[in-house]
DNA sequence: CTGAAAGCGCTAACAG
DNA sequence: CTGTTAGCGCTTTCAG
């Protein structure tokens, strides 16, 4: 917090304070190829020296483009957007790419929905990580892609998401490669969770075992993973695995069990979705689906990319391949 | 996706659209009085007519100002700031603030560091919700509050936290109100969890009881709770209660206490810090410490705006009182 | 590499 | 409330 004394230096300044021209400095904050060395080293110690910060509003206006993407979030308790965002920026931050993050419930009321205020801001791309609105994307005039399944389709839009029917498969027959029968599913709303559902019928059904299913109240959170995870039990008490829709859920679903004396893996088989953060911790030491969030990123990126280059790329979904992590809470029943 | 054709429409295209000067329509954008409803009506039916969206880079560079508050995050994985940010923006919100939020793993390498990225978008103030380093603020010439209680003293900005001192203390004499005399504490590195360690320490020496405090090799992770309260309970086996630093950390220590076969809460007692949604996961029934994240948030846009108003305000210190929380990890021992 | 000129879409200030 | 006039600090283009 020092240098309060008069106004912010500009574009100008730099460039009489390096003894270049306005265009070199411009050149050099791009990191245009073709610039001395010599004068480049001029120009960064000047911006040093005065501590100089380009206007992003002045280069976005005069230059018609930001040099971001906006990333729709849907909730920061969900961990999954984690690695999604280090997959978009991994792929992005190279090519002089800013990623700016907007969520659901913050600046309402500014802006009708986050993607107004993301299309305010003029960025370049939206990544839409949360089942979009109808009134999300009627304006939106950018390359758009939609990371992970949802229940609504976006027109003009990309999907980049994991394969949540095949990431739904994967568990199942994991649990009854284990030698479970009795198999219980918890799943939530949306688009993701109905298709990991989908997967976990296909399985059960091919195998001639019974689909048992059970959704909370809410959406995918972890009170709804242990209501539904209690309503399986006690529908059925010789159920000896649960798959849950996601690793909040599958927490929900550990409380469940152990209050109902259920140890886990001993008596009860349990495997998330996600390979979160809490999957990994010493209380759960999950078995889960990884959906490769930093994969589905860069692949979001990658759209987008392409569609910038040329918006007239026909659209395409592009699904990536989850896959089984092993941990404690799977075993063979007892 | 619609809307390909032809270029953006700007504030002279909605002012003939609705039949009114263009200088109206930037009022009506603002929200200013005084405008009459029948000519705002016109202006929004051609707002919402031409799918116009307000250039936020031609406001900022023509109004010397983005309305936008950035805030510093220093890890999406600890939840903390959830509460923080709802804080901010309701307080913000209602006066036209959006809220920015920068995190420190990205924008790297375009932006020295994630305040340069928010000072080249011109925010308004910066709160910085994570540990500072020197070069972060070295350029930063708007107002600046640090909130949450950290090791370095950034001159200038204003710091609002709360009380970690006091809430280790409150964590401290619950389990001493309890009866537990053999209580260990899990710590971690920053300076929230040094003054948290502090009251703990204050509180059991000023009983005439013995501090038992662990560190893990990392900062404040589940995987350094795990490890601090192992070391806890092999040092001490008639240990009965721990307080983790954070609720992360004593996700950790209870898995450490399920590895050692010391059931929560009839063998051991656990307290953590946040009240974060851990907390609240029925698996773990956490009893811990509300920082009052929300209070913080408020609290910081408060000082933000404060100074906003008159740059020469004195710098001060805001603390919120703690509170504990009670659930279902903590008992008498037995 | 320089220098000049145009213009991005808005805010601010002021006279009507 | 209107209409006008200045910029804000850049990018872009083009001739040197």
């Amino acid at each position: 917090m020092t240098q309060e004394i008069g106004k912010r230096p500009n574009i100008y300044d730099v460039a009489s304070a390096a003894g270049v021209s306005k265009s070199l400095v411009s050149l050099v904050l791009r990191g245009a190829p073709g610039v001395s060395p010599a004068r480049r080293a001029a120009v960064e110690e000047a911006i040093e020296r005065l501590n100089y910060r380009p206007s992003r509003a002045a280069a976005t206006l005069a230059g018609n483009r930001s040099r971001t993407i906006g990333v729709v979030l849907d909730d920061y308790r969900n961990l999954w957007f984690v690695d999604l965002l280090a997959g978009l920026h991994d792929r992005l931050a190279p090519l002089g790419f800013r990623v700016a993050v907007a969520d659901p419930s913050f600046n309402a009321h500014l802006d009708r929905t986050p993607v107004d205020g993301l299309l305010s801001m003029r960025v370049d791309g939206v990544v839409i990580a949360t089942e979009p609105t109808e009134e999300m994307f009627a304006a939106v005039d950018v390359p758009a892609v939609v990371a992970g399944n949802r229940d609504m389709v976006v027109p003009g839009a990309d999907i980049v998401a994991n394969d949540d029917v095949m990431g739904g498969r994967l568990a199942t027959e994991h649990l009854i490669g284990l030698g479970h029968r009795e198999i219980g599913h918890v799943t939530g709303a949306g688009g993701a969770a109905r298709l990991r559902a989908q997967g976990f019928d296909a399985v059960m059904r091919g195998g001639g075992l019974r689909p048992q299913v059970a959704q909370g109240q809410g959406l995918t959170m972890e009170s709804d993973g242990y209501e539904a995870a209690l309503r399986l039990l006690e529908e059925n008490p010789s159920l000896t695995a649960i798959f849950a829709a996601n690793d909040t859920m599958a927490l929900g679903a550990a409380g469940a069990a152990r209050d109902r004396g259920r140890r886990i893996p001993e008596d009860l088989s349990l495997i998330g979705y996600d390979n979160s953060p809490l999957a990994s911790a010493n209380l759960l030491r999950l078995t889960t689906i990884d959906g490769r969030n930093r994969q589905v990123g860069d692949g979001a990126a990658e759209a987008l990319l392409e569609r910038m280059k040329d918006p007239a790329t026909p659209v395409h979904t592009k699904l990536v391949e989850p896959e089984l992590v092993l941990r404690a809470s799977t075993a063979a029943p007892a």
